[in-house]
This record gives C-alpha cells, structure tokens and sequence, in this order.
DNA sequence: CTTGACCTTGCCCCAAGGGCAGGGTTCGAC
DNA sequence: GTCGAACCCTGCCCTTGGGGCAAGGTCAAG
C-alpha cells in the first residue's frame, strides 16, 4: 500500500501526472486510507509503467486509455503502428539535425536543393554577396509562383554558367551594380549582352541574367540600381 | 510579393501558423495590399523556414524569437545545444521502441533487469503465472520501498534458486497454494522447509519464500490463500 | 453575375500537464 | 508535546502551438 509519492518515483512521473490519468480514467482510483490519502497496490504500478510506454511513445492519453482494456490482438497491432510512427519520428529528427547544421552555415537551407548548388557554383566563380542574396531570394519567388518552371529554369541556368563567355558576363553585370547611369562602359556592356545571347542562345527563352522585375521582387531596399535600369533600357531598345 | 496562402505552401505550415509566429513577434508583419492582404517578400519566405526548422527541433517558439536576432556566436552556440538535445531525444524514442518492443510480450518491461531475470528463471524452472505475477508484484512493491534493499535480496534470492533442495522446495510452496488448508501434505512440507532453511541458511536474513506480508499487499484478490495461511501459522509454531 | 477559392479578424477549443493557494496529515527530533 | 519538514488533498487558472469555426470582404474565371 504505498503513496502517491512514492508510485511517481517508482514509474518517475510526477504527482500531478497521476492525477491527471485519474482524471482521464486511465489509471484506476486506488482505495483512501483513513485520511483520505490515495493508496496504491502493485497493481496500480504495473499500470502506471505501461501508460507511460505508450504515452513516451506519444500516443495520444485517449487512445492509451483505449488501449489498456483492448484485446491482445488489437494492442499488438496497434504497437506495431506505433513502432512505425516512432520509427518515422527518428528519421524526421535526423533530418532535422541535417537543417540544423546547414543553418549554421550558409542558406543552403531556404532552398531547394539544385538552387543550392546554383548558389555554390556562383560563390565558386566570385560573384557579390548582394547578388546571392539577390538570386537566392529571386529563385524563391519563383518557386513559389510555379515549381516546375523554377526547376527547369535553374537547370538551364546551371547550363548557361558552364559557358566561359556567359560567366564573364555574370561577372560584368553584378560588377555594373554599383556604376553610375551615365558610366561609359554601359553601352558596351549591353552590347556584349545582346551579342553573346543571340550567337549562342537565339532560340532558348532565357532572359538576360537580371530580370528586372524578379530582382526588383526579391529586394526592396538593395535591388534598386541605376546602373541596372539603364542597363534594362539599352537592352531593350 | 505572394499572398499568405503561397508562403504556407512553400514553407509547409498553415496559414494559422504564420499568423500565430506574427501575433508571437517571430515574423515581422509584411505590408498590406489596397485591400488588406498581407503582401510577403523572399525576406519573409527565408525567415520563416528559419523558424520553422528551429520550431522543428523543438525549440520553444519564444525561444526561436530571441534566437532569430541573436548575434552569429550566440546562435551558433544554441544551434549545438539543441543539436545536443536532438541527439538525445533521438537516443530516447529508440529506448522507447525497445520498451514497446517488451510491452507486446511479458511483463519485463515493468521491473527492473535483475528482478525481470529472476522471473524468466521462475518461468522455466515451471512456476505457475499466478506465481509469477505474485513475485512480480511483490518485487514492485519492494523497490519502492527501498530500492537497496531489493537489490540485495533478489540477488541473494537468485543465488538460492541455484541450489536443487530449494527449487524443490519453491515448487512445492506454488502447488500449495491451491490445497486444501486441512491437507495432510502440508505439516511434511513445514518440516522440510524448516529443516532445508536451518541446515543451508541459518546464518542469513532469509524468510521462507512466501512472506505473507508482502503476498497480501502484492494482490488482494488472488493471493489469499487458506493452505498459505496455514503453512505459515506451522512455520511460526 | 455568380461561383469557388482566397483573404480578414475574432473567438473559443484542445492536450498534457505545471503552479499555486489554502488546507489537512504524519513522522521524527527536540 | 510540540515543532518543522515533508507529505497529501482539492480547486482553479496558466501554458504551448496552434485548429476550428463564424462572419464577412476580395479576386479570377466562366
């Protein structure tokens, strides 16, 4: 006949905790002693334990109270899902340790796995950190705007940044950022642009690497270069 | 700038919860449309999966919203707490599955190793279940009361089991049970018992097996037994 | 012009207990 | 025999991380 106490030491739950399946009727109300003291049997302990199994496992109280009159079949069948849900559990949190230490590093983490890379490749090749950012932020957009396009678009991005000429030009055009409008190397640079673009990509879709209205999307305060603008009207004109 | 719907759906929560981390002051509320939409930026789709993959590794929400504008070191420092913890909660639910794993078969789960040894030795020796249970209570009781103890008599009660004359005499204590108190077997068996106990053990602390005491307190209704009754009135007398 | 899918705020609800108030009990020490 | 510490009792409100639902405004397509 042993205290409330000293069953929650046993079974090392707390006091409230047995109360609480009291109340919920999973675990049986024990007899009083003379001074309205709650006693419990061995019985009660055997019970106790196994509450805890199931709800450590993190079966709803509910369910557990189901559970501990059901018949021997039904509990083993239902162990078994709880052990595959249990399973499942471990695997989600080893993925989430994985977040975890990309979330140390870089930005990785925010993005689909191939953007990822796209970002590792131009980290490669020197680009400005205000231009990850910028293509970081751009490419979230457009996966949120439309998934399948975003996918094929960064494959075809990826191919492009193979090409030397193509990088170059990436390089010019983050560089150009911070020119004035009225820099004289503008016009040249517009003119490469439209040159290297129709010898070697005439018949792809792919817009000249900074779209405007992406960029301007992804960026409020940092996206806003003049340089790019009138970059934008030469190209087009 | 994507409407709340879009972010939900790129970051994989509800709706409610994005709002919930704004009433929290987790995600800065993004600006309005002409005509109340909430209207978010690429910012906002990175902070929230930077909430999310903390919210993800349990960390409690207040926490996230002081950790989201902590300095570098700080954040690094928590990211290897929590990773800390991750690592431990995993090493918890596979303790866990081994517990379910006990719970499907017998009764181990609920005592402690030494004690759940014991019972597997009782099992094969040929006890009846009713026995079993009636140790098994009787074990949880006793730990509770001191676990010290419990310790040195199941061991010492292990070590006796290993003897043949007390297998014997064990078995016959367990078939005794259901006699009637007037069979004329049980004054022979008092005798053995006395007599094994005086020539084997004299210098020890052991009672005969059956202890009343504990037997009544373990299960009120199965352990009452008249044959008992009278078996331990003859080894008093 | 309507229909369905979206968005808004506001309110209450859930699980699984924790905390605290305000009281009674028991046990060992002095 | 009485004091303090350590127990126990009930009852009530609090928390976390949202979910559900109501009652309405908005938007895009057919």
């Amino acid at each position: 006949m042993i205290t409330i106490g000293r069953l929650a030491d046993y079974a090392g739950v707390t006091i409230k905790a047995i109360r609480h399946y009291h109340e919920r009727g999973l675990l049986a109300e024990p007899d009083r002693d003379a001074s309205g003291y709650r006693r419990y049997t061995a019985r009660h302990a055997v019970d106790l334990v196994k509450i805890r199994t199931l709800a450590g496992a993190g079966v709803p109280l509910a369910r557990v109270r189901d559970l501990l009159d059901a018949d021997p079949d039904a509990l083993a069948s239902a162990i078994t899902a709880i052990d595959r849900d249990l399973r499942d559990r471990i695997a989600e949190l080893r993925r989430t340790r994985g977040h975890l230490a990309q979330l140390r590093g870089g930005d990785q983490l925010f993005v689909a796995p191939d953007v990822a890379a796209f970002l590792d490749d131009l980290r490669a090749l020197g680009v400005s950190e205000r231009q990850l950012r910028l293509e970081r932020d751009g490419w979230i957009l457009m996966r949120t705007a439309s998934p399948a396009d975003a996918d094929a678009w960064i494959a075809e991005k990826r191919g492009l940044l193979a090409e030397p000429g193509f990088r170059a030009l990436y390089l010019d055009h983050d560089a150009a950022f911070d020119w004035s409008p009225d820099d004289p190397r503008l016009p040249g640079l517009a003119d490469r642009t439209r040159a290297w673009f129709a010898a070697h990509h005439s018949a792809t879709e792919t817009r000249p690497v900074h779209n405007p209205a992406i960029a301007r999307l992804a960026a409020q305060p940092e996206a806003s270069s003049p340089a790019w603008d009138r970059l934008a009207r030469l190209l087009r004109g």
